[in-house]
RNA sequence: CGCGGGAUGGAGCAGUCUGGUAGCUCGUCAGGCUCAUAACCUGAAGGCCGUAGGUUCAAAUCCUACUCCCGCAACCA
């Protein structure tokens, strides 16, 4: 018997369980509960993560302590986990004692490997937040080419890199106020010093090859930088304990989290973290997005190894999803929550369907709803359930043979396919192992077709036969639902109900079941109604609408959110001459042109009046179709110094709003308004 | 030449590692059945396996080049 220690990543608390999530936590569950089937101890765990500034931000936002706040999500998440069926063993918070504790241990060791070191970093500090502020949270004047409005860290106009510190004239978006530039001490961890040991690990088959080659082209063919842990205070987190008014970084504490969560589920089991972690016993797999892999593949391992503990032993990892081909979008409905979907729908649909689109591979996956009904219809409703719903009353009174009838050798075939189905669970290929099944529920219902049990019902002498029957159809579809269990929970309890037993392990697929009574049958699943879908989509559209003004202009003033505002606050004052330096003015689409090679761009060309005529590359793509815009008016800075971009020259910039992708919104003026006409 | 993945009947995919009759599901069409949740069964139509070369007795599969698509990275909202 293996002991195997499953964790998928820790969300978020700063935000809601959605579908794209649901991938995840879903696919580790249908491994967990495969391993458990199968008679492998294996224990889940996972925590909600808590910590850093975003957090911090948004309880200050609201009113009340990052404790309640953390509190109120983490039992969302809980509860959106558990009615998608996913079961924790132990479902823990990073913001717990456990978790310090083993955060102190690692620190300790890291310590004693001489692997901290400390530098003083000058950072920006916005005085009316109390706080020292990310790289994200400034904005300001680019320090080479005087471009106003950049981001902290580097110049979207002439690609300049810098220090949030070299800005000039920075503002905080937190605040809108002028930040000032203090010292503070950073703790960080010499990660390089690990190199030799992760160049071996990473290239071990612990991971996907396609996310060791990632590595290594992007990390590991050059010294690893130093990892800044520490946040000075005020931080929602951790402090460190060596170095008072600094806190971990929440990315420090996050994995840790795994190892905190495993200790509190030890302290309430009664067993021995140690077995657990430090232990070739016990084996280490995590399920984790791409997006992290970084996180994971590097420090995580780094740290485990010079603290001793286990390393993984597999990280799984997949890739993002996207609904009918696109990524999630809030506009068009498809970035749907998790409680959202329960309105709606069944779980076992969305755990079903994802089982069959899930791979080894780091790939994306793709819910593609017109599929996602098709397939949940006429697999699991038309095939697998309909095998019972169509013989089970037949045997309502007799029960099943006594004998397993003679069946042509079928239940042997499906009984045969079962170690190949379970290689498939094991190594992570659900798309491979609900092919096959299917494969074995195609060979059952022309079975009952041959036998025609509403034929046999009608001759009393044929009784037996009938019973026959029944129990083979029966039998066959217990083993498919035995072998979908991992992925169909309910399904297996249902199914458990019918033949009175419970549905527990694999090996039960391997024996059919004979002489004894069939609960009265009753629909085990409903067949996913198209309209619920569309429903779902609709009101997650509405709902995204409703937050986001900007996107909804059937929104009246009085209904707006102030989450625009809030995400993006109004920058520092300026006087009228600060202003007047922007020279706005009316220009007129003259053309517009595809830059093919460019993802965002769109080449134009601007009327400014008469003969003056401006180039300008705006990155309005996404949402504009270049046909659309000939003709139109648009404002323009006309005094922005010419940018050299990768395909020309831009000699200005064209007025948007919007949170960008496909919400970009260009202004324009009023009727009346000619091109060269200054705005002000 | 930025990194990676992909291209197989109308749709979604398997098959590619380990060359040897091109397969599955959905959809379409024609029958059948009526036990079953407009479910199920039988049959049919529909593919020169992205393009062009090469290796081989034999290529969807191996090699080379190219084209297109999708992620990520870069690009002024």
């Amino acid at each position: 018997m293996r002991q195997l220690l499953i964790t998928s990543a820790l969300p978020y608390a700063n935000g809601h369980i959605h579908i794209g999530h649901l991938v995840e936590y879903l696919q580790t569950d249908i491994w967990v509960r495969f391993q458990k089937m199968i008679g492998n101890r294996a224990v889940y765990v996972c925590a909600d993560d808590t910590h850093g500034t975003a957090i911090m931000i948004r309880a200050r936002a609201e009113g009340r302590s990052e404790e309640a706040l953390i509190a109120e999500m983490s039992e969302a998440h809980q509860r959106d986990f558990a009615g998608f069926g996913i079961e924790f063993d132990h479902y823990g918070s990073t913001h717990s004692e456990a978790n310090r504790a083993v955060c102190h241990e690692i620190w300790a060791a890291l310590r004693a490997a001489d692997m901290i070191v400390e530098e003083d970093i000058a950072q920006l500090f916005d005085t009316e937040q109390g706080t020292f502020l990310a790289d994200r949270f400034v904005r300001g004047t680019c320090p080479r080419c005087g471009s106003k409005d950049q981001p902290g860290d580097n110049c979207g106009s002439c690609g300049a890199t810098y220090s949030p510190v070299d800005l000039v004239d920075p503002v905080s978006t937190l605040s809108g106020s002028r930040p000032e530039i203090r010292e503070a001490k950073h703790l960080f961890v010499r990660i390089e010093k690990m190199h030799d040991f992760l160049a071996e690990w990473t290239q071990s088959g612990t991971i996907p090859t396609e996310s060791a080659n990632y590595l290594k082209n992007f990390f590991l063919h050059e010294p690893l930088r130093d990892w800044d842990v520490s946040r000075p205070a005020p931080y929602f987190g951790f402090e460190i304990p060596d170095s008072p008014g600094n806190y971990w970084y929440v990315w420090f504490d996050a994995p840790i989290g795994y190892i905190g969560a495993t200790a509190e589920w030890c302290e309430r089991q009664g067993e021995k973290l140690d077995d657990w972690w430090r232990s070739d016993r016990t084996e280490v797999h995590h399920f984790i997005g791409k997006d992290i892999q970084y996180f994971h593949t590097l420090f995580w391992p780094a740290e485990l190894k010079t603290a001793g503990f286990s390393l993984p032993t597999q990280v799984h990892i997949h890739g993002f999803l996207t609904v009918d081909g696109e990524k999630m979008s809030k506009s068009r409905g498809t970035f749907i929550r998790a409680s959202k979907y329960l309105e709606h729908l069944d779980p076992e649909y969305l755990r079903y369907y994802y089982a069959t689109k899930l791979s080894s591979r780091v790939e994306d996956l793709d819910l593609n709803l017109g599929e996602f009904v098709a397939r949940v219809n006429s697999d699991l409703v038309g095939k697998v359930v309909n095998l019972a719903s169509r013989t089970a009353k037949f045997v309502a009174e007799s029960g099943l043979s006594a004998e397993y009838p003679d069946d042509g050798g079928l239940f042997t075939r499906f009984a045969e396919r079962g170690a190949e189905i379970a290689a498939a669970y094991e190594n992570g290929d659900y798309g491979k192992a609900m092919r096959m099944i299917m494969e074995l529920a195609d060979q059952a219902n022309p079975y009952v077709e041959e036998k025609a049990p509403w034929e046999l019902r009608k001759d009393p002498a044929k009784a037996r036969e009938l019973q026959d029957a029944c129990t083979v159809a029966l039998n066959l579809f217990r083993t498919l639902v035995i072998y979908l269990a991992p992925v169909l929970p309910s399904l297996a309890r249902k199914t458990g109900e019918l033949f009175g037993e419970t549905i527990t392990s694999w090996s039960q697929a391997g024996t059919p079941l004979t002489g004894r009574p069939i609960a009265k049958f009753s629909h085990m699943m409903q067949r996913v109604d198209a309209a619920k879908v569309e429903a779902m989509i609709a009101e997650s559209r509405e709902e995204a609408a409703a937050e986001a003004p900007a996107t909804a202009p059937e929104a009246k003033t009085r209904e707006d959110s102030g989450d625009a505002l809030a995400a993006n606050p109004i920058a520092a004052e300026i006087g009228i001459e600060d202003f007047l330096k922007t020279d706005l003015r009316v220009a007129r689409i003259v053309a517009a042109d595809e830059v093919p090679e460019a993802k965002k761009l769109v080449k134009l060309t601007l009327s400014l009046g008469g003969e003056s005529r401006r180039t300008v590359f705006a990155g309005i793509k996404s949402a504009y179709a270049p046909a659309d815009l000939v003709g139109r008016l648009v404002v323009v800075v006309a005094n922005l110094a010419p940018r050299q971009m990768k395909f020309g020259v831009s000699e200005g910039m064209i007025i948007a709003a919007g949170p960008g992708g496909e919400d970009i919104f260009l202004l324009s003026p009023d009727d009346g308004a000619v091109p060269g006409q200054r705005v002000g």
